[in-house]
DNA sequence: CGTCTCGTTGAACCCCATCAAAGCCGGTGG
DNA sequence: CCACCGGCTTTGATGGGGTTCAACGAGACG
């Protein structure tokens, strides 16, 4: 949930198809930090993101940011209105991306396969992004910060001994920027988290999940 | 903003040329508080608002709501999920929908230009959730209402002497569920911009926009 | 006219933001 | 190799914006 396409890997098909019909466009590359397109950046083309991670960011005037979404392999990035891109997205890791010319995407006039996974693909969009607005307007920290390590652990987490561990390889205030929280709030509640044995921390950026039935229950049930 | 598909009507065309194209499908009407398809349902056709309006809506278990958006007369409302509808969607006065065979719009097999009008609709749906984001994560109370009655006035204002009126169709809780708050935190606000002239009310549901300019301000910079 | 739902207003509390400062870690250069 | 530096993270103390609980008012409808 809450991420830009699907945890379901079905649809790891696009990505094998795909590259098979027109890769005419070759990977790139960005490094951690650069910035792969800007809000108001003509759209030209769009992203599957192949490995690292990418986070799309929209501001306000003050300074004030959202982080709409975070894209892990697989997710498609850079969805257009109008024409434009109407987030920046910025490379969280040395990433690497697939870029598809979009005009063939988008008409229909190009492969029939690849339109169809776009058409899902933006489908699937709709759908996480109906259920992060259920977190940021109807959840508490708490319930915010578990329903998002959750969902992290679900996304990348592979097993390691009897526990399942994941890489945080955003920051602190992207997980805030994320969540509609500050910094400080979400380093609370994930001590909080770590003291009482649901989680554990190896350095500031990797997680494991001791306790994930009781992480799924803070995620869903809490209140404080 | 935060409004199922656009304020800009350019994509009247949609609704026009479409209605020509394929109009087996009859309008259908829905009563004030029915509901025109639940979460789950599967999705065989989505729908165009012809008049009046409606709410989409998601559940937590515990009973919490999250309005997801309004759909008013052009927007389209029903992007499935998997096959499935994944939010509520009820009748906030007596409604007229135009229903479009889904799977034709999806395939890319049946009018192009209906076609079209469906991938664009989407996308501009996905952008519109995108602002959204940001008003729920990192606007307060006031920011929220002010920024909500503004679309509104945009949306659906009629000058009236020489302000701008609008209906708002919806209950307070409504709001509230949309914007992530309490129904009393809406009131008191609505009541707020009553007292300081900045609108005013004709009975519970119409608002006259009595200093457009000061509720941009308070959309846009007021931290109060 | 009575009832009932919705909206408004009041008072108290609490979660989270804010302000502040101390760790911690990685990187850099001596 | 180590000491210093700068950014990120963590932790603490305090305050405020919005929720919660509660009661009153007002419009809608029979």
């Amino acid at each position: 949930m809450y991420v830009t396409i699907s945890n379901e890997h079905k649809d790891q098909a696009f990505y094998e198809q795909t590259t098979e019909t027109i890769s005419h466009l070759r990977p790139i590359r960005a490094a951690c930090g650069k910035h792969v397109f800007r809000e108001g950046d003509k759209v030209d083309r769009i992203y599957v993101v192949v490995s690292g991670a990418v986070k799309l960011t929209r501001l306000l005037e003050d300074g004030r940011r959202q982080i709409i979404a975070f894209g892990f392999p697989g997710d498609m990035v850079g969805f257009p209105s109008h024409g434009r891109h109407h987030t920046d997205c910025e490379a969280l890791t040395t990433v690497q991306l697939e870029p598809y010319q979009f005009s063939s995407l988008e008409s229909g006039t190009g492969d029939p396969v690849l339109h169809k996974a776009f058409v899902q693909a933006a489908l699937r969009e709709i759908a996480a992004m109906q259920d992060h607005f259920v977190m940021l307007g109807r959840k508490s920290a708490s319930e915010k910060v578990a329903s998002f390590l959750e969902t992290m652990a679900q996304r990348l987490g592979e097993p390691v001994g009897n526990y399942r561990q994941f890489p945080l390889s955003m920051s602190r205030a992207d997980i805030a920027d994320f969540l509609g929280l500050t910094t400080e709030t979400v380093s609370r509640t994930i001590s909080l988290f770590r003291k009482s044995q649901v989680i554990a921390l190896d350095g500031a950026h990797t997680v494991v999940v001791l306790r994930p039935d009781a992480l799924h229950a803070i995620a869903n049930r809490d209140r404080g």
